[in-house]
DNA sequence: CTGAAAGCGCTTACAG
DNA sequence: CTGAAAGCGCTTACAG
């Protein structure tokens, strides 16, 4: 199939002609410059409502050297990615975030830790305004560097801070896990375990840091834990490795909602009663959250509002506005059933 | 900040200087053209080895008006989407597939029925050289009209049969179900009920009449149907309300592996031994499966190859290949503990 | 097999 | 406020 028959669209050319006017008139326009005068731009609008103009994107970029486009760095193993709410929630906001804008999102697949010479490539080599990097991944060595090429904004603080300032959105993960953690300890529990993040992110590490801290300041044991990679399966592995080894504990912090509602699987097919037996607090207040069979009780943090906000930060980025580097967003208490 | 010094960027102009060659000849060896002295490719791309040349994209799409870039054209609801791990596996299978060519994927988030003028405009607007679809869901009515202004790859067969003929890749999802049924028939299950999918997508009817269509063959009943939406707290709310209305019921065939995930939390929860008392198959074969409490027998689809598969057709498409519109992939049955 | 030249459709100083 | 003109970095007939 040759490619369409482009020839039809109409050009700036064609444009100028209908309105009597020049092309860089037709562009001042479409471009919103505010010296036109008035009664020319809408004869100007009215051509190009009338031929259905819409500018060719690559003589565009070819004359300003913008891309209009952002790159949506997300690591390569699509499963575990996409199949966590947050993470869809988060890609929600920024295709909501960008929606006002011209700008387009480039998917990039990509093994972070060794990403492809040709996603290198890609994101230094032009192709993209900027990029977005959504995982709370640790060990980006490259990713951390990124920002001196491109504007660059990550979902969740990065692990290791680049020589240059990062600008990321998060929660405040640490507040956050103790909040979780502390409605439990005022609920009376006291055997307080906690399935926890992979040790190397940083949502990882700080949900673990605040579950520990609260369990300090009530002068509570801080030895059940036990560690996940944020998806059911590895909730349920958890909740059967913490009954086996603290069969005492009285409630357990879980550091996810998907690994709690895999943790309450476990706990009900060995008939343990929720919350009476054990009480389970989740994180994120994602759908998965209301989905299982006992409604989580959970910390929740506004995914898709911090996906919008990156785009902003973005958008704010590209048009050259200072903008403050760390966002983070407010997290809330969820009371349902499981706590 | 301005735009990085894209400034630096090596031309065609430069390398052919370093070659010592016209510009012509440079972009000859850079497209693979065969009419080049094997010599001189030889120095040219020692040359662009050593000014590390990429190719500007918008100039490129400029002179030859493909823009390189194939829009994924998703459902406004990223939740469900992403939620859903059988499009998550499609995700992957189409940025792998893509990963050898130079095209790039452009996310389009677009709420299906209604499209937003940006969207619309953006796709038939040249901006992308082709569109994949991936939604099993129906009333795309602009989109069973979007082959005619360009390639589009659907991931699982449209509703909507438009003018033009509809390239997709899918699997047999009558027969898989019959499959799945036939299974628990074989099994000497008698009262078999099904949580179908919606009947307004194609996955949804077609699985259904294989389900009916294995129990008619058997002389069985096939009244115990209930509809879910393929998402885990469909399958809970449908098992519930089959558990109501027929508790005679000894099987259940789930035409989602998520749907089927809720559905055995439902039976657990009121003592419903699986697959002692309830047999249940599911759908899909996705992470889903091996995830829950109990490791789902299921019918497998190649979920990742689809999307593949997708990118390939797409990739022939797009050089004027003659390329087989329909593309249906085998299934499966994968038995674990379910049934 | 190779080069000179035109052209892809915009933007943007530069004059006026 | 508006237009003529150069230029963005490629590709591709057209000659040779």
């Amino acid at each position: 199939m040759p490619p369409p028959s482009r020839r039809l669209a109409p050009t700036l050319e064609a444009v100028a002609a209908e309105a009597g006017v020049s092309r860089s008139t037709v562009s001042r326009v479409v471009n919103g410059s505010s010296k036109v005068r008035a009664d020319v731009v809408d004869i100007v609008q009215a051509a190009i409502e009338r031929l259905n103009y819409v500018p060719n994107r690559a003589a565009r970029s070819l004359a300003n050297s913008q891309t209009m486009a952002i790159a949506l760095v997300i690591p390569e193993d699509t499963g575990r990615f996409f199949g966590d709410p947050y993470f869809a929630a988060i890609v929600q906001g920024l295709a909501r975030g960008l929606e006002p804008s011209d700008y387009v999102l480039n998917l990039q697949l990509a093994s972070q830790s060794n990403p492809s010479r040709k996603t290198v490539r890609y994101l230094t080599g032009g192709n993209v305004d900027g990029a977005f990097v959504v995982s709370h991944h640790s060990g980006d060595n490259f990713l951390a560097d990124l920002g001196t090429s491109l504007p660059v904004v990550f979902g969740g603080r990065p692990l290791t801070r680049g020589d240059t300032p990062s600008y990321f959105v998060d929660v405040d993960n640490d507040d956050a896990a103790a909040m979780g953690t502390q409605f439990l300890i005022d609920r009376g529990r006291t055997r307080i375990a906690t399935i926890a993040g992979p040790p190397d992110m940083p949502a990882g590490i700080d949900r673990t840091a605040g579950w520990m801290r609260a369990l300090e300041r009530a002068g509570l044991g801080r030895d059940r834990i036990v560690h996940g990679d944020f998806s059911q399966a590895s909730g349920a592995r958890g909740m059967r490795e913490l009954l086996a080894r603290h069969p005492d504990l009285d409630a357990v912090f879980v550091a996810s909602d998907l690994m709690a509602t895999g943790a309450i699987s476990v706990l009900l097919e060995n008939g343990v009663r929720v919350p009476e037996d054990v009480a389970v607090v989740g994180f994120d207040d994602s759908p998965a959250a209301t989905t299982g069979v006992i409604p989580l009780t959970t910390v929740h943090q506004p995914s898709e509002s911090q996906g919008k906000k990156m785009a902003e930060m973005m958008l704010a980025l590209l048009r050259g506005e200072p903008v403050e580097p760390e966002c983070i967003m407010p997290t809330h208490m969820v009371v349902r059933a499981s706590a």
